[in-house]
DNA sequence: TTTATATTTGTAACATGTTAACTAAATACA
DNA sequence: TGTATTTAGTTAACATGTTACAAATATAAA
């Protein structure tokens, strides 16, 4: 095997790595949460993009949701099936689906509006409010095009 | 529909969502650089670890490479496909699997190191190197237990 | 030593991420 | 009007994420 000379950031060290294993760390007690309404975390942020901003083109729910439309697609089917969501075609431009939120659905994201809140507000205080808002703004500037 | 009531953060200011979208926009040129090494960016993470670290137990790669191992099994059995990598059973405990990087895989590693190294820097020099500390030090306060 | 338990790895099943190709409808334009 | 281009959404194919379960091996306990 070759000697290994690295320049790279060790993986201990990655950013792209941090990144992901922060976003596990904050989306598992979401996960654990979501299990007794049967949905999952791209199925709970569609359902709850549409339950704050209404009804909406998938292509709207998509760049909200920071989904790609064949995911959202697939989502969107299975949240139909499952009467989470219902759908119709938009009669004046009948190449898009407006998606609107059901009773059923509407539903889930009561039962764990409370308890989302407090997760989501755990790694708040955990940093302080500052530190919250900083991370943000870091990550917002990550975003940027060059 | 029933009117949204919302304490839960905006989509636009939710935690998980920028650590998403900030992963994405880090990892896409790192995506479009393997392209032309025909491996994925999971398999280059596995890959970068192997020849960062050597030999280990696939049990030490899920960690380092924060996969699980459902999914390192199946990089694993590519990798091994592909000759990237060689396998053996550990002699002392025949349960675990020994992984080494190969000639082929420490040869793509070489040849992405460089332009990788340059794209790691970028996002660095796009903070400024004090404020990209302070993003993996925010990042890595995430991680703790609480 | 035999049994019970824990550890390491693998497999199965389903959902999502990603790219490419495709259909249908709307729009631009010659 | 007729054609080309663009846009919205779907489908296909492959890789990974996630959970549950099974198999093989190692270790501890009886």
């Amino acid at each position: 095997m070759a000697k290994p000379n690295y320049q790279l950031p060790s993986t201990n060290r990655s950013l792209p790595i941090a990144l992901m294993r922060s976003r596990e760390k904050v989306m598992a007690p979401i996960r654990e949460m979501l299990k007794a309404s049967g949905i999952t975390e791209q199925q709970w942020r569609v359902l709850r993009i549409l339950s704050e901003f209404g009804p909406q083109d998938l292509t709207e729910v998509a760049a909200k949701a920071s989904l790609l439309m064949p995911s959202l697609s697939r989502i969107i089917r299975k949240l139909g099936e499952d009467e989470l969501i219902t759908r119709a075609t938009n009669s004046e431009d009948r190449r898009r689906q407006t998606v609107v939120i059901a009773p059923a659905g509407q539903q889930i994201i009561d039962d764990n509006l409370a308890q989302a809140t407090r997760i989501a507000a755990e790694f708040q205080y955990r940093l302080g409010a500052d530190r919250f808002e900083l991370l943000l703004d870091l990550l917002a500037e990550l975003e940027h095009e060059v």
